[in-house]
DNA sequence: CCCCATGTTGTAGG
DNA sequence: TCCTACAACATGGG
């Protein structure tokens, strides 16, 4: 369940389990998320260490003792599962083993995982023109990516080339939070409007790492506890409305959060 | 069988 | 140039 939240928690996992450990053999159950041949994922870290990471939106850059760092995006159903003395899980994609027998994985269920290798984080950056991380960035910052923008704000903040990091999930929630309306368009928001957003977006992907992701755990008046069209919007009267936005699920409450064009 | 699902990317059109 | 919609990718679950 890969935004922010669960991509923080998964260099959390990865940085407890993984770190520091030569890594023996990698072991590739399933090519199709590699953006480079696997030759290439061998000789860039067979015999190599994780040293560290980073979480660049929902990247999770891996940092190594060798000279190329492991990138992984999760797609939609991806995770790490670390384990010893097993067979790998269902849905392995890559396994990496370590001296100490133990195993990570790269787990994917739907494939929609891919794996780079990158030369540095900056490169990686701008190979993918990534947006500021939503939680490494001033209001400053945020208002002024803001500022230029014209189309509808669900678009905007889930942009990975503005801001990286805000999902389908997450971008409804904190529009929720803030009554505003998931199709407004930007430039109509006022600088009030925006400054409640940035905050909101950073309560919202707090919370939700504090929870470490477990949607039951997130307070009732959240919306992501409702979403499911004709439910009981928690604030109000009203009742949640599911339509699409740029072909995503977006839910809203009509009556919160009204539309202004 | 049909539709849905936390994501990204390329294409087409306004 | 910027913005929006939409299909494609792949696969399990209701």
């Amino acid at each position: 369940m890969p935004e922010l939240p669960e991509i923080t928690l998964y260099k959390e996992y990865l940085d407890a389990t993984a770190l520091d450990k030569k890594i023996t053999s990698i072991d590739f159950l399933n090519t199709s998320g590699l953006q480079a041949p696997k030759e290439a994922f061998i000789k860039a870290f067979e015999g190599n260490k994780f040293t560290g990471s980073r979480r660049l939106g929902k990247y999770l850059f891996i940092e190594t003792s060798g000279e190329k760092a492991l990138v992984l995006h999760f797609g939609m159903t991806g995770k790490l599962e670390y384990y010893k003395n097993q067979d790998p899980p269902k849905y392995s994609g890559v396994v990496f083993s370590f001296e100490d027998n133990d195993h990570l994985a790269f787990v994917c269920r739907r494939k929609l995982g891919k794996l780079f290798i990158a030369e540095s984080l900056e490169e990686f950056r701008q190979r993918k023109e990534l947006g500021h991380d939503a939680l490494d960035l001033s209001e400053d910052e945020f208002l002024e990516l803001l500022e230029s923008k014209t189309g509808i704000i669900k678009g905007v903040l889930t942009d990975q080339h503005v801001l990286a990091g805000i999902g389908n999930l997450y971008s409804d929630e904190m529009l929720y939070q803030c009554k505003i309306h998931p199709k407004t368009k930007t430039n109509l928001i006022s600088e009030k409007d925006k400054k409640q957003l940035f905050r909101k977006m950073q309560k919202v992907l707090e919370m939700a790492i504090n929870k470490e992701g477990v949607r039951k755990d997130f307070p009732d008046s959240y919306l992501i506890k409702h979403r499911k069209e004709g439910d009981d919007c928690p604030a109000c009267e009203g009742k949640i409305k599911q339509i699409k936005v740029s072909g995503r699920s977006t839910y809203f409450c009509p009556s919160c959060q009204k539309e202004q064009k």
